[in-house]
DNA sequence: AACAGTCTCAACCGCCTCGAG
DNA sequence: TCTCGAGGCGGTTGAGACTGT
């Protein structure tokens, strides 16, 4: 079976947009509403295909989109994400509100996978250029793992500083949780009640982390609990080859844990003529209604830093897991949607 | 001023997914 | 169950802007 190849016409047009076609598309859809692409072009007087209304329509005209300059709460969240998705631009587009997939994609092809690689990062792996095999965090490091306390971390840079530490030079020791991430840290906030499951584990680990004073010591008790909270644990993910399927798609940032409250605030500030402030978006999204000390700057960064290597953790790999900062982390966050309440309040009685 | 090289990003291409019939 | 096509996605291209000489 061939398929008819889409934008195939006689005089359809090609290339940049003109002001004109822009006008006819916006005030269709203005009147008509978004759907129906196919359809567009001819009853919008337009001699564009479908597709590429579509595609002007979703990454550049539509109303809500933000453009400009990526702040640099921006710029980490694609690289954590980016380091647990891959390429995958349109679940990065799903985290940063009013940013299409497609000018995250180009900004990381022309900046971040840049800068990366002059920090000596790999873009791809997100780990030293050097050493790929091995990454740097092998020993204890507890000024790293102490960072995790948002109390004693706060200085790291300044949002005003003109370039965000986001990657780090080879010799601190490459550590994406919380170098990367912790620049967000603003004190003590809260989480929505729709968050509330998700921030609570966070805050655990996040006692764990600013507790323990080695990694092991973060794996050894984590790793106490799995029993305990395995019996929710797909059985077919202890397989390694079957758990990268089933977290193939694993998603860090779940649509309808991060966004059920902030897309009402979202969607209220673009009618404000102003630019969206994304470290409104940020705290929002830790704001707790019950006023539980969340720290801010913990969940965003344990709920972040996860990688695709996740698929290839298992309770087996403790040793590796020791060697590799990421994969204990992403261990924590692969069991963290898995924790009920009473594993919760067992994991705390065992580690806190 | 003129040219070449580099960079940026809007737009395109072709494959994939998924729902309707 | 199969076919079809709209919409979605990630990779790539190329025109225009920018920078250096």
């Amino acid at each position: 079976m061939s398929r008819k190849r889409c934008c195939v016409g006689e005089g359809l047009k090609k290339g940049a947009w003109t002001i004109e076609e822009d006008k006819k598309l916006i005030s269709y859809i203005h009147e008509h509403g978004e759907g129906g692409w196919r359809d567009i072009p001819q009853k919008a007087g337009l001699k564009r295909c479908g597709k590429s209304c579509r595609l002007r329509w979703t990454n550049y005209l539509k109303p809500e989109i933000k453009r400009g300059e990526f702040s640099s709460e921006e710029e980490q969240i694609i690289i954590m994400l980016h380091a647990a998705r891959g390429n995958k631009w349109s679940v990065i587009a799903r985290h940063l509100p009013r940013r299409t997939d497609n000018e995250i994609k180009n900004y990381w092809n022309t900046h971040l996978k840049k800068r990366l690689i002059e920090e000596g990062i790999d873009p791809v792996t997100h780990k030293p250029l050097a050493s790929n095999t091995n990454p740097t965090v092998t020993t204890t490091q507890p000024e790293n793992l102490h960072s995790l306390d948002a109390s004693s971390s706060d200085k790291r840079y300044s949002r005003s500083s003109s370039m965000p530490p986001m990657s780090l030079p080879l010799s601190s020791g490459f550590n994406p949780v919380s170098e990367i991430i912790t620049p967000v840290q603003r004190g003590s906030l809260s989480c929505k009640k729709s968050i509330k499951k998700s921030n609570s584990t966070s805050r655990l680990l996040n006692k764990v982390a600013a507790k323990a004073t080695t990694i092991k010591d973060i794996l050894s008790a984590t790793t106490i609990s799995y029993e305990s909270f395995s019996n929710g644990f797909p059985e077919q993910t202890r397989n390694e080859e079957d758990s990268s399927n089933a977290l193939a798609d694993f998603d860090p940032f779940p649509q309808s844990l991060l966004y059920t409250e902030h897309e009402v605030h979202a969607t209220s500030d673009l009618d404000m003529d102003q630019g969206y402030d994304f470290s409104y978006f940020l705290e929002t999204l830790g704001r707790d209604e019950h006023n539980t000390n969340v720290e801010y700057g913990h969940d965003i960064l344990l709920m972040s830093d996860v990688s695709q290597e996740v698929s290839s953790i298992s309770v087996d790999d403790q040793e590796n897991m020791i060697g590799n900062f990421e994969g204990w982390s992403n261990y924590l966050l692969d069991h963290d949607g898995l924790i009920n309440d009473t594993d919760y309040d067992f994991l705390e009685k065992q580690i806190i």
